[in-house]
DNA sequence: GGACTTATGTTGTGTCTTACAACCTAATCT
DNA sequence: AGATTAGGTTGTAAGACACAACATAAGTCC
């Protein structure tokens, strides 16, 4: 089976038919059980405005499918309890972030909880092969204590990647070039692949669940050992561009006189706010675990820190100019930055921008540290289920 | 009545029911016959997959509500001939758009064709209270000669616009600061009005019928004597942001050691790459209607032309970064430089653009020229109609 | 314990929307 | 003139949700 994004069907038309109006509903009430890991059947006929008796009919369909059970409340408040729509446990998608010390592999359940979770420490960085490997290796493991139903597999991956049909164009760090990952896992899984950038993938995460929630349009820049990673949320959905290319953020313009880029040009945002310059000046290597703790505060280190603040702060400028996000979601060490200079880069965030797209910006830290990657790669790849909960 | 764009009800309930699919079909249809400026039935019963008596019905319920008709083809072909259904040409909506030295109106018809037109030169820039005088007159005019159904106003500014209210918050050139031009114009012509960014305005025309047809990423970049306006489209949408300021693309960073720019920053890309410098360059004033032939081409005009494109060349590479298009148009005199220095703005874009994403972007000149902006703001008027064509 | 509140289940009727099949109409080609 | 090709029209059917009526259930509040 061939891994797909979002892939409208060839010559699909515009045409819409009772059937899609089933669909539809049906999709809403998945989509909400799933986002808030259980909902009374009271809540969904106030979420969606549909009758009593139709949300008992489409959450009949539901449970027929094996995708939710209806189980009695711990009462509490006034009035008949109402049975609540529990997400089932055992349909659950499987995550695959490789880096570049590791591959963590976790199963996400319906109900977006982490159900299971495995980090494999390499001497090296993984080919693709071994990725596949490992992760159908896990899969098989978990299959045979519970019995979960994988409905498909996510990867986010630290590089560029065509979400259309997972091609890894180019991940420098892992020193991947064209390597067809999500056909390859597909075919070793054999469910549905989804592959994306890992930090689209945590942008999803955190406007779902994290600092992001609610907000129509955020950014998302992440940092760690192997750059920077940037993803634009807009009305629920990421920016992909024409390719699945779009928010490159690392990349973006921060100093004409900067250092060379891997990419080829120099001065980008990644060359100049970065954990190695960091490392350097606190004078030996840093605890990743224990940032905040093994960074200290030497005259080096606050100086690097004020420098990276500033360059950081003019980038942020300039992507707000372009996307006028509402708020700017910062992960990795972009987080600890904004957490010792967050008042600096405020300031200067407001002096490069136009007034009034500074004034409603929200600068705030990553919420979900750990687990952002892997929840937004099973989120990629429940959306087919989520779009259409009992298939084609 | 209020100035509106696109505003979801509030409260808007997920559940969707037969009207929905309805109203659906319906808008499927207007939109199909106003893009084409008509189509047979036959036509769109192919497009939408619905079934032929469906599409009667549909249509017989677009006759009624006035905005189509029936007429019998000029016959070509096998076979026989279907009724085209046209849209009605006095449906209309106002197109505005005041600029530094004129404010333009014109009716744009359903089918996106210009049915009136009046550019009225003014000694100075027009305070918005005038452009709503002028508007009324041209209205009360036109309505007098035929009898338009006027459905709606689409109003383009050359500046920072709060699409959701039609606020126009900051227009440099107009000199105008948070003036509430949506709501004005809609109490004097009681309709509803929709304002925005006349980029804006301008790619939702070359996208639908000009330079980006069927181009699902681009990006619009105008260069006239207010500066640069940027746009960005994402699949028939254009990127608004959070409070409607995105793709203010004349303000990306092009050069940090250029000049002061107007909107506090130094070096933006309006600051570097303008008309004012090949005005400069040039010697003397231009004759913006034949900007070509006036230009000449001496020796400093050749030097600037290359300086200028150098520069436009890196911002490119940077929107390019961040968004990933297929297509960026360029209008105005950044379309004369791209003439003039094509093989080097593409060459240079090539080296500051990561690989995958330069290999897949067409630099192109637009293609609408004069009308661009007029038909985009009728675009924007006619939204709400072909969104729910027998209106709520 | 009784009144009240909130909420569900079930059933039948009604409305809306599209699909489909059968039949009818129209223009062009040979 | 008949064949061909294409579209229009009409009546029936099926799917989806709304709504009303009635019965039921489980809790809180006093």
């Amino acid at each position: 089976m061939a891994s797909r994004v979002n892939r409208p069907r060839a010559g699909e038309a515009l045409g819409t038919r009772n059937e899609a109006t089933r669909r539809h509903n049906l999709s809403s009430l998945l989509t909400l059980v799933h986002r808030a890991d259980g909902l009374s059947r009271a809540d969904l006929t106030r979420a969606t405005g549909l009758n009593r008796s139709t949300i008992g009919a489409l959450v009949g369909d539901l449970v027929d499918a094996g995708l939710v059970t209806e189980e009695h409340p711990e009462t509490t408040g006034v009035g008949r309890p109402s049975p609540v729509v529990q997400p089932r446990r055992d349909v659950v998608a499987l995550a695959v972030y490789p880096d570049v010390d590791a591959v963590s592999l976790a199963l996400v359940a319906l109900g977006h909880r982490i159900v299971a979770r495995e980090r494999i420490e390499l001497p090296q960085s993984p080919s693709p092969a071994m990725v596949v490997e490992l992760a159908a290796d896990a899969v098989a493991g978990w299959v045979e204590e519970g019995s979960p139903r994988v409905v498909g597999a996510g990867v986010a991956v630290p590089g560029l990647v065509r979400a259309e049909d997972g091609l890894v164009v180019r991940a420098p760090h892992l020193e991947w070039n064209d390597e067809p990952l999500g056909e390859e896992l597909a075919e070793a899984l054999d469910v549905p692949v989804d592959v994306d950038n890992d930090a689209n993938a945590g942008l999803i995460a955190e406007s779902l669940y994290g600092a992001g929630q609610g907000v129509s349009h955020l950014i998302y820049l992440n940092g760690s050992t192997s750059g920077i990673g940037g993803a634009v949320g807009v009305t629920g959905s990421v920016l992909r561009g024409a390719d699945g290319f779009a928010g490159e953020l690392g990349h973006i313009l921060a100093d004409p006189d900067g250092l060379a880029c891997h990419c080829g040009r120099q001065g980008c945002l990644e060359t100049e706010v970065n954990l190695q310059r960091l490392e350097a000046a606190a004078g030996g290597p840093l605890d990743h675990s224990r940032l905040e703790e093994s960074l200290g505060s030497s005259a080096a280190v606050e100086d690097e820190l004020t420098r990276q603040a500033r360059v950081l702060a003019r980038g942020i400028a300039n992507v707000t100019s372009a996307f006028n996000p509402r708020t700017v979601i910062l992960g990795g060490f972009l987080g600890l930055i904004l957490d010792r200079r967050g008042d600096l880069i405020r300031e200067l965030v407001v002096r490069h921008t136009f007034a009034p797209l500074a004034d409603s910006l929200t600068l705030t830290r990553a919420a979900l540290v750990e687990d952002q990657v892997l929840i937004g790669a099973g989120e990629l790849a429940f959306r087919s289920l989520l779009a259409d909960p009992l298939g084609e």
